[in-house]
DNA sequence: TTTGCTTATGCAAACGATTTCGGAAAAACA
DNA sequence: TGTTTTTCCGAAATCGTTTGCATAAGCAAA
């Protein structure tokens, strides 16, 4: 089965092939009957213009660009979920692309969506990203571009975040307030923004308490659980044992509680522990960790619509302008 | 900027558009040296083809659809996880769209994607879903299209499912070792494929085990915790208590677990209670529940490789084949 | 009758790549 | 020298749609 074209019709009717699309799009100098002649046959043999056809004309799609570092992970799928949902409703469809935390992949993705002539960009960046000049090509040829979660910081584009530094300072300032004194900070890949945010909200928060910051109790490592465990792990080694933990995300908390556990220590008694991003893990485990809870869908839902706005209105977005949505403290055992 | 094209490159070495497509294309009979050039050229001024003017030639792409009731729940984006990691492998990219388990945006979608040439369809469908006639059109135009984990089974398409009899047979097996013997099943709509398939193994696995199957103890509801609840009520009311229950998925598990609480029974020593499908919740709950986990990262995967299969030898695919994956049993406290 | 204007439509180019057909030039052969 | 074969390349059509320009028909005013 062959799908209908404008020259089907146009044929059939024996008129041209350029009156056909003039009625389809509602030209005002085509005649009304034959305009409903044109209408109607469309109907009748299903006709549906060809997207590509289209596009290779007009140079762009109705299909958003998007890019995170895993599709499966809780926060970006519930993102995702949400920038579908907006992009339904406005006739658009979504592409979307992991980068598995390879810049390298990131790099590939990127160029293949915009040779796809995607209208426009979601994208949270991975891990390993320091380097933004494949962003910096799409900004280049004026395709908008929406940062969410993780943006890259140096170029002039919109974000969508949360305040990670307002709301690490919460999440230390509920250590604090549970009694634990000797707090220590898990930190992420110095380069990285959100590491730099949730450093600063644990710094303010001691600031606040007047407690002192050690830096003995603030390690660097990646976003991995094995980061989590190794940076634990050197604590004990180095018998520096802090009575609380706040860890840059969930998988590097996940992974201090396993060393914590090997080292037969208590959780909350001996040390407490606080991830962030609140996956699914964090509920699972014995005992639940408190957590930051980040509204992923909403974050996504308002990305998609920036988004959309600028391709429709076709805004230049030479703006570093910030969404900051508010995340909230989920309290268990672990603290 | 403008992309570069293939006239480009022909302008600046005063040839024609041709011989650079097929240098490009490293046909045979051009000139190595042209060859060369033209390569030179073409990496020198970053020339990329454009996708869409192929696409408009071939009638096809690069990009493969995929339909899931909802991408935010864990077995989907796990699954669509998978989906991508194959297909990015392949040199495909994603489309994804999420029916909201409605039957008439699965229409839309499957038509929007179509009417897109995507290559092909992976499609998990809606709750709602009875009629096929949207699938049947990617079938008459020759679309390869495999189901996963919810197919439409009266076409013949293939599909990457659990072994629902066997899993479920396991579930009770694992209640009857613990020792439970008066076993209830809380079954689905008995029209749906997956509750004749649970239903089956249930009774399986009493055979297996000598132990008598009786029609009071298995109840016929829906999919929602609210049919949970119901029957769990109604076996109460009648004062027919169960020393465990096998429901036909999380939700109406999660129900029953409600109405056992609220009777004031304790789980697991007066009565147990095992899932299906792994949901979230079963874990967060106290105590956490034991239930069925279905491989969806290594289903997405599968059915992407049979897909990509398919598109690249131009299988056609009238046979009704299923792909059956192993599900394992989450043993937790509820058992 | 000529000129001018409106209305409705067609022609052809364009988007960028691929592909069929064929031809010129060079090489090989008689 | 004449004929055939090979090598290399170009012209043009094609995919389906959009759009600038041309034009024919009809009618009114001069």
């Amino acid at each position: 089965m062959r799908n209908t074209t404008i020259t089907d019709i146009a044929k059939k009717l024996k008129i041209s092939a350029s009156t056909v699309s003039r009625a389809l799009n509602d030209y005002p100098d085509i005649n009304e009957e034959t305009k409903n002649q044109v209408k109607m046959l469309a109907k009748k043999l299903n006709y549906w213009p060809n997207p590509i056809a289209r596009s290779l004309k007009s140079n762009r799609t109705n299909v958003i660009g998007v890019i995170v570092p895993e599709i499966k992970h809780d926060f970006f799928s519930s993102a995702i979920s949400g920038i579908e949902e907006v992009a339904y409703h406005s006739g658009y469809t979504i592409l979307v692309c992991q980068s598995n935390e390879s810049y390298d992949r990131e790099v590939i993705n990127t160029n293949a969506l915009m040779h796809q002539r995607v209208a426009g960009f979601i994208v949270s960046i991975s891990q390993s990203t320091t380097n933004g000049d494949h962003f910096k090509a799409l900004l280049d040829r004026k395709i908008p571009l929406v940062f969410f979660d993780r943006a890259f910081d140096q170029l002039p584009a919109i974000k969508v975040v949360i305040d990670d530094a307002k709301s690490s300072c919460r999440a230390v300032t509920h250590l604090i307030e549970r009694g634990y004194k000797k707090i220590a900070h898990f930190s992420g890949p110095i380069a990285m923004e959100i590491s730099k945010q949730r450093l600063k909200g644990y710094k303010n928060a001691l600031k606040k308490a007047n407690l002192p910051i050690l830096n003995e109790l603030i390690r660097y490592g990646g976003l991995q659980e094995s980061d989590g465990y190794a940076s634990m792990d050197a604590l004990i080694k180095e018998n520096v044992i802090p009575d609380a933990i706040f860890a840059v995300n969930d998988p590097v908390a996940i992974g201090a509680f396993q060393r914590i556990n090997e080292a037969g220590l208590k959780i909350p008694d001996d040390i407490a522990i606080v991830g962030f991003s609140n996956n699914k893990i964090t509920s699972l485990i014995e005992p639940p960790m408190t957590t930051v809870n980040q509204p992923s869908y909403e974050m996504g839902e308002k990305a998609a619509e920036i988004l959309i706005e600028m391709i429709e209105k076709k805004k230049t977005h030479n703006e570093n302008k910030a969404i900051v949505f508010e995340a909230e403290l989920v309290v268990r055992k672990s603290t």
